[in-house]
DNA sequence: TCACAGGCTAGAG
DNA sequence: CTCTAGCCTGTG
């Protein structure tokens, strides 16, 4: 157990803002919020799942040793980002709708999780609600010993199990499945793409197009500069931003703010 | 019954 | 190149 400030954190913001589906709400503790969340990728044997309780704002109880923290967790909540310039920026602009949507949202921060979760689950995600892509993501991992097979783990004949329900999404999964099973180095290669370069290797998946790409570049890969344009976003540009977004203005942090934007039009309304 | 959910593919124009 | 019908399925 170890006792953090961990600065624009918020729990309940970041588990609702769409881009983690296995963080689980545990009961309060002390009247604080704890939420239990799942360790990601290869490393998930090495580590348990994190449980953590927000004492204050800023503080918060983890289950993990420091060892842990420094060597996984610590990246996995992206210390290393600077949110205080992100806050800067919306605060030196004259955007009132952003400036609404960041002090409803201040404590998301764009997590860094497992490539490869990521990927299945936002293939899952499209033409999808949050419901059902969570139960589905969960129904793939509990048939797997309880987490995320990784490609050549994975269980191909439980896809078509109505009760997981993916629908014709099936061979989506699939395809990605054989893909990085056969092509086993992509998923490192994937890492060490640009932000374009990885965005067109995506797209070359059947079952990810534009906005799949982005989410996968920005929660997967970490490239802070995607700005993924669902059925939410787009109305909203529409709505608020009819001369156009400034995506200029926001040159290397626009998936942060898209995550304030997005956050805010589905807890504002 | 019908629209909608963090869209994409395939086919037509 | 752009445009869009149809798609699995649960929910209100």
């Amino acid at each position: 157990m170890i006792n953090l400030t961990i600065r624009h954190l918020d729990l309940k913001q970041t588990a609702e803002s769409g881009q983690c589906f296995r963080w689980k709400r545990l009961n309060d503790v002390d009247g604080h919020m704890t939420y239990s969340i799942p360790s990601f990728g290869p490393k998930q044997r090495e580590f348990k799942a994190l449980t953590i309780t927000s004492l204050s704002e800023d503080e918060f109880i983890l289950s993990c040793d420091q060892r842990e923290w420094n060597t996984y967790w610590y990246t996995y909540f992206d210390m290393d980002t600077d949110y205080d310039r992100v806050e800067k920026k919306i605060y030196d602009s004259d955007d009132r709708h952003i400036k609404d949507a960041f002090a409803l949202g201040s404590g998301i921060r764009i997590l860094k999780q497992d490539l490869w979760e990521i990927i299945i689950t936002f293939l899952i995600s499209q033409n999808n609600n949050i419901t059902r892509i969570t139960r589905s993501v969960e129904e793939i991992c509990n048939r797997h010993g309880g987490y995320m097979p990784r490609p050549e783990e994975f269980d191909l004949s439980i896809l078509d199990d109505k009760s997981i329900g993916l629908g014709y999404r099936v061979p989506y999964i699939e395809y990605a499945v054989k893909r990085f099973t056969s092509e086993y180095e992509l998923l490192t290669e994937l890492t060490q793409m640009s932000y374009e370069e990885s965005y067109e290797t995506l797209l070359s998946f059947t079952g990810i197009g534009p906005k799949v790409a982005n989410c996968i570049c920005l929660f997967g890969l970490h490239h802070i500069e995607a700005f993924p344009i669902d059925t939410h976003v787009k109305q909203l540009l529409t709505k608020y931003y009819p001369q156009g977004f400034p995506y200029k203005y926001y040159e290397g942090v626009a998936g942060i703010i898209q995550q304030y934007l997005f956050y805010y039009e589905l807890h504002n309304r």
